[in-house]
DNA sequence: TAGTGAGAGGTTTTT
DNA sequence: CCTCTCACTA
């Protein structure tokens, strides 16, 4: 058979796209768009346009007739990937909602269900979110006895920090411990115990917590050159947004996924990796030429989101890193009213100058939700809270603690988990404890009953706890889970099962059951969606809706709602108007991070981060913290006071030129209900 | 063996 | 401020 070698027209006059890419792009951006084949990295301040110069990518490889199921788009976090998904179905036409994508832990979640049985993973297996990952931990450090009082041993989140950063910068326990944790040195024998003990759980109970996720993709496709060549050939176009974030392991991931056509352009900015805790170097982007000898490196530097007053202090805030790689962004947007700098006396004031300023700006006409509050921490935003419901503006939080992890969605959601996988042990375990009258010796022996038998759920009835006051609630458990097990009740139809049986429960062992009450209400709803059972536990695990953080209820159309959001969560967003609230030395930047340059650096990133998401006000408040509750963070062992305004201002050397000072005068009246 | 109450300690960000 | 742990009692 003889070959015909076709050039591409990329770029040629003769092809007619429906989309003017060369009219609509900067230069630089239709660089990376227009050019298809091998890595490209770009380097892409922010606001420059990162995501869109993905999502036409997409649009122009699907112009050129390839196949929308062949594109790969990856990112870390959710937001980031829902936000990418969703403006990918948007650009062109319906091809392109084909296009497959998600965050590396779905993806790699989607691939070991598919392709696990090559490396003995059973398709069934459970996903161990952070709690549940951290009982088990729990367990075995009791087992183990290394819970004694006399020696300081880590507690669970801190040996889940060890074991996570280990797997995830790729580097051993010793070294994490040397490193980071040096107090902990001489328990190292007794961590990597531990670390054994939790690898064989999981194994034993088909269990995976989300860095055995990524672990497992790369031995996958590292151990099975079929599998590789096949999902490789199935990728032939790979996208990474937000590639900063990204840890090595991450990288190793995608090299292999391009093994067989090394068609990856991966998207980022070093100066917003903001995710180090779990393994992210913002130098980690510098070395993806490295991986991928012979890159081609685009840089990205018109911003395309901010007026220039914004843009010149922005600019400052990063300047003052330590170690950046060179990117001067530019603004041809027109503006003059510089970011505004407000000194509270204390936190109250500072929520009350927030809400009446986001009343203002809604006179004004610019619509709730495209006003944004950031803050550092999630209950930063306490007294911001209270304050909104009272003026009665409904806002939605993201961030903090998710609604899946709250103590009474965990039980019911239990009862599925053992309903799709009958060895989840952990999820047997957190619904017997339950009962009345089960305690952890008791649960333990029904459950290893239960194991014995290759998971009968008879064994629930067995003449041995006949006789024990909890018997008559476990035949009501066995008849709930017998009812459901292979039935074809939708998961909506199940979970609503199970919350009944949990209702008395429920009610019984949290005093605030009615606040509760909403929550399993708004799980209901959700599982309304889900037609498999596996597809509901995967999106709990990971993809958790953020219902629960509602504030009151909109009253204008369903979007038009205040946001208010970590920084973390708020990556990759833009709004009209930003509030950064809590700029105090302390809390932003966070105490913890005080001690280490490192961790200092990666908080500037942050701020600049927070600082890069408004288009047209931004508004930085301090407040002096002198009357509220949280009087004990104000000292620290040295007795520093930490009512100063945060560092990253202070610093600032051109700041009262860059910024306007506002002033607060209180009268004594009512703002006016929303 | 389960449930309770006092005391200590740590407090962020995400999949 | 909340969560977790330990020791005590029924």
């Amino acid at each position: 058979m003889k070959k015909y070698k076709v050039k591409k027209s990329t770029g040629s006059p003769k092809k007619h796209y429906l989309i003017d890419y060369q009219a609509q792009l900067n230069p630089q951006q239709y660089q990376a768009v227009a050019n298809t084949e091998g890595p490209y990295l770009v380097i892409a301040g922010a606001g420059t346009g990162k995501t869109r110069t993905l999502i036409y990518r997409l649009a122009y490889l699907v112009e050129n007739n390839i196949n929308p199921r062949s594109i790969l788009l990856l990112t870390f976090t959710r937001k980031a990937a829902q936000e990418m998904m969703r403006r990918a179905a948007t650009i062109l036409d319906e091809r392109c909602r084909n296009v497959s994508g998600g965050t590396f832990h779905s993806f790699a979640n989607f691939s070991l269900r598919k392709y696990g049985l090559h490396i003995q993973i059973h398709p069934n297996f459970t996903i161990l979110d952070r709690t549940d990952a951290e009982d088990v931990i729990n367990m075995i450090r009791t087992q183990l006895k290394l819970n004694k009082k006399e020696r300081r041993f880590p507690r669970k989140t801190t040996l889940m920090d060890i074991i996570s950063k280990s797997i995830n910068k790729c580097i051993s326990i010793e070294k994490v411990l040397a490193n980071e944790y040096p107090h902990y040195k001489d328990e190292s024998p007794d961590i990597l115990n531990v670390v054994q003990h939790y690898r064989d759980f999981k194994q034993e109970k088909m269990a995976m917590d989300y860095d055995d996720l990524l672990v497992n993709l790369k031995k996958l496709l590292e151990t099975n050159n079929e599998v590789r060549q096949k999902i490789s050939n199935t990728y032939r176009y790979i996208m990474v947004d937000e590639y900063q974030d990204t840890n090595r392991l991450q990288a190793e991931i995608t090299v292999l996924l391009a093994s067989e056509h090394k068609n990856v352009m991966v998207v980022g900015d070093d100066s917003q990796s903001i995710y180090s805790f779990r393994g992210a170097n913002f130098r980690n982007i510098m070395d993806f030429p490295k991986f991928f000898p012979g890159a081609t490196v685009i840089t990205l530097e018109q911003n395309y989101r901010s007026i220039k007053p914004i843009l010149d202090l922005t600019n400052a805030i990063i300047e003052q890193a330590k170690e950046k790689y060179s990117k001067e962004l530019f603004s041809e947007i027109e503006g003059t009213q510089k970011p505004v700098y407000i000194d509270a006396v204390d936190e109250d004031e500072q929520a009350a100058f927030v809400t009446q300023r986001v009343l203002e700006l809604r006179e004004e006409g610019v619509p709730l939700h495209k006003i944004a509050v950031l803050f550092r921490a999630s209950w930063h935003a306490n007294e911001l809270e209270v304050e909104l419901r009272s003026a009665n503006i409904p806002y939605v939080k993201y961030g903090g603690l998710k609604f899946t992890e709250a103590a009474h969605i965990k039980d019911v959601v239990a009862y599925m988990r053992v309903l799709h996988n009958v060895f989840d042990e952990i999820a047997w375990l957190r619904l017997l404890l339950l009962i009345e009258g089960i305690g952890p010796t008791s649960a333990g022996r029904i459950l290893a009953k239960i194991v014995h038998s290759g998971g009968d759920l008879n064994q629930l009835l067995s003449q041995d706890f006949a006789k024990k006051k909890f018997f008559n609630d476990l035949q009501k458990v066995h008849a709930l889970l017998s009812r459901l097990t292979g039935s074809r009740l939708k998961p909506a139809e199940k979970l609503e099962a199970a919350v009944e049986y949990y209702n008395p429960l429920f009610e019984l062992k949290y005093e605030d059951y009615k606040r509760r009450r909403l929550d399993l209400e708004s799980l209901l709803r959700i599982a309304e969606r889900y037609t498999t059972l596996e597809q509901m536990l995967t999106d709990m695990a990971l993809e958790p809706p953020d219902t629960s953080q509602v504030g009151a209820e909109p009253t204008g159309s369903e979007d038009e709602r205040l946001v208010l959001s970590t920084i973390h969560s708020a990556k990759g967003l833009e709004w009209h108007s930003v509030f950064i609230i809590h700029l105090v030395d302390g809390y932003f930047p966070a105490m913890q991070s005080l001690e280490n340059e490192e961790d200092l650096e990666e908080e500037r990133r942050l701020f600049y981060v927070a600082a890069t998401r408004a288009q047209k006000n931004l508004y930085f408040i301090t407040p002096e913290l002198e009357s509220r509750s949280y009087r004990w963070h104000t000292f620290d062992h040295s007795g520093l006071i930490f009512s100063e305004p945060s560092r990253f201002i202070a610093e600032l050397p051109d700041f009262d030129e860059l910024t306007e000072i506002g002033v607060l005068e209180f009268e004594e009246e009512d703002i006016k209900p929303f």
